[in-house]
DNA sequence: TTTAAAAATGCAACCGATTGCATTATTTTT
DNA sequence: AAAAATAATGCAATCGGTTGCATTTTTAAA
């Protein structure tokens, strides 16, 4: 039991005066080897405390058992949503986890692809950072098949698998409702329209005024980086506007509930003078006051069914091969913060 | 710069023709080696798509550079900040994660321990579960000499360091505050009191209330799980006490947030029929109405310094064995939810 | 030019698990 | 009891980087 030295097979080997290769097999269940042997090995190892070198098998089999992650941030529940569910189906398959987050910088995120590149993950999951243009930092993964598969913020344009939201319909709705409740004046708070998932909202937001008849201005187009400050910043400049606004769409939950706030501050109604819509569903929209109407995105679902795909990638699964793009489910929860009619 | 198969430091060494070792060293940047052949391999790796492999490397050193983490649950502002803390420190000291959750589960904290002890992490910085009891799945690592450092949740008997802040004061600090406020009737919410951190919150809420001649009440102690359910449960608790309580001490603003909605909703007035006060000072303390007065949590200073601590141990600097508990400066942050005088 | 010292490079044995193929032990069949 | 079939085990090369020590090359000193 005792431990100077790391315990190795051969040292149960030499012990049981057998062979490593038996050993080795024993240890992993294989068919070919005797019951009792096996379990006299099994049994030795446990003695001898004896623990298996990922190192050594990794580098025989080529393969490490790990799956790669790369996120913008861990401080959103969407976030750690997603990765419960990736958790969940990896663990079930056998597979560890590496987060790596690019705190919404490319660069960052290019030094996180690379590292993960070299730690020789078995396969990548991956949202971009708010200003990530070119990936061509997933090339090396391309060339190399490695599987790579994206979620949330991806390159629409990449071959890669990716699981999605119908992010222009989740706008579209949004709006909508809206418009429904009788808002004219719709301000959108939103992030960088270089981002697919922005840039669909931003399209239905559009859209849907145009389906209305209600002209887009370019003034109640607010792009932000969605943080706390930006809630603040989003409420002072609704304050200004004349006349003001009667709706505001801020795709981000959080940033929503800022802004509510601070517009509620400043004696604003929520939603009589201004309805809000916010996005994601977080824990936080149910706690606000008035609650907050928001578009459901099933981080969760999300997480499992990316998950899912890769490992099916990884173990050469031909059916996986064929699908690029996964479309889940989300729909529009609506609570009091946009409610004007009964 | 095809790849039909890895390159190795083999290929690079035999198209320069000059020996592996000094391909090794160079690649390196050894300083026995000449710049311009340094140079010279250098380039040759970058030519033929070389990446370093770190399993040969790792079976070799009998190092991985990777950091194992164990914490209780991801979705939490405070956890989030406290990786964000760790990654800060280990990034720069060119260690990776491994985060793993055991979702409160002391069964899964085990499979965790086990499993990055497995993959050989050269360290390990760890939360204990709620219901963790006993700590014996650590005791491969203090066996094997596994550096292995504890934060917020740690089990005070060890031997191992510890970065905490003093849970007694700030229990102590609240439920003063709550008592110089007016309150006489103060219910305290918090977890299992196995659990240090709530057991020495529990015992400033005690102290506090002894050193003001307020006789602790059993009914007023709600042991809770700290989840969204657990917020309005003890909403539903409160309102059925006679009297009802006229202070409350949540240790979890999450949960402070959910309990003081539903007192809301029942048209109970905060702070003027109960003043609240919260824990953490996640993000959501400020956002809810009215703020809520809570106590700062600082995450990343206690994740930047337990991952500074657990690197110096792996790196064996001996200044760094003597430590053994580091407490954190945490204060009570006073804001709306629980001032009823001016 | 010879010698001493310093700089650069190479040799080869590790690290530990895996596995195709060969060999030996055991059972079954004839 | 010999032959054939099956089960169990072993041999030895392989994965790719590292490093102590030896050797060679270059530079500096005598």
């Amino acid at each position: 039991m005792k431990s100077k030295k790391e315990i190795t097979i051969y040292d149960i080997a030499q012990k049981l005066d057998i062979s490593t290769a038996t050993v080795s097999r024993a240890l992993k269940d294989h068919p070919a080897i005797n019951k009792n042997t096996k379990k006299k090995i099994q049994e030795t190892a446990k003695d001898l405390g004896y623990r298996h070198n990922s190192f050594a098998s990794s580098l025989r089999n080529q393969k490490s058992h790990t799956i790669g992650i790369i996120v913008h941030e861990l401080n959103s529940n969407f976030i750690t949503s997603v990765l419960a569910g990736i958790e969940k189906v990896s663990t079930e398959a056998g597979y560890d986890l590496i987060i790596a987050h690019s705190s919404e910088s490319s660069v960052k995120e290019a030094a996180n692809a690379l590292n993960l590149f070299h730690k020789r993950v078995d396969g990548l999951i991956a949202s971009l950072s708010f200003d990530t243009v070119s990936t061509e930092h997933f090339q090396s993964y391309i060339d190399r098949k490695i599987p790579l598969v994206f979620f949330d913020r991806v390159d629409e344009n990449s071959g890669s698998p990716k699981v999605i939201i119908d992010n222009y319909k989740s706008g579209y709705e949004a709006t909508q409702h809206l418009i429904d409740q009788g808002c004219k004046r719709i301000v959108m708070v939103t992030a960088n329209l270089n981002r697919n998932v922005y840039a669909q909202r931003f399209k239905g937001y559009k859209d849907a005024l145009f389906a209305n008849k209600i002209v887009f201005e370019e003034k109640y187009l607010l792009i932000k980086d969605l943080s706390e400050k930006c809630g603040i910043e989003a409420a002072q400049q609704i304050l200004k506007m004349k006349p003001m606004p009667d709706g505001a769409f801020i795709t981000n939950d959080f940033s929503a509930a800022v802004c509510m706030q601070a517009l509620k501050e400043h004696g604003i109604r929520v939603p009589e003078d201004i309805a809000i819509v916010g996005f994601n569903n977080d824990a936080i929209s149910k706690i606000v006051e008035p609650q907050l109407t928001t578009v459901n995105y099933p981080g969760i679902d999300i997480g499992e069914i990316a998950a899912r795909n890769l490992i099916g990638l990884i173990k050469n699964d031909t059916s996986m091969m064929q699908t690029n793009t996964i479309i889940v489910k989300s729909d529009l929860i609506i609570r009091k913060s946009s409610l004007k009619k009964k």
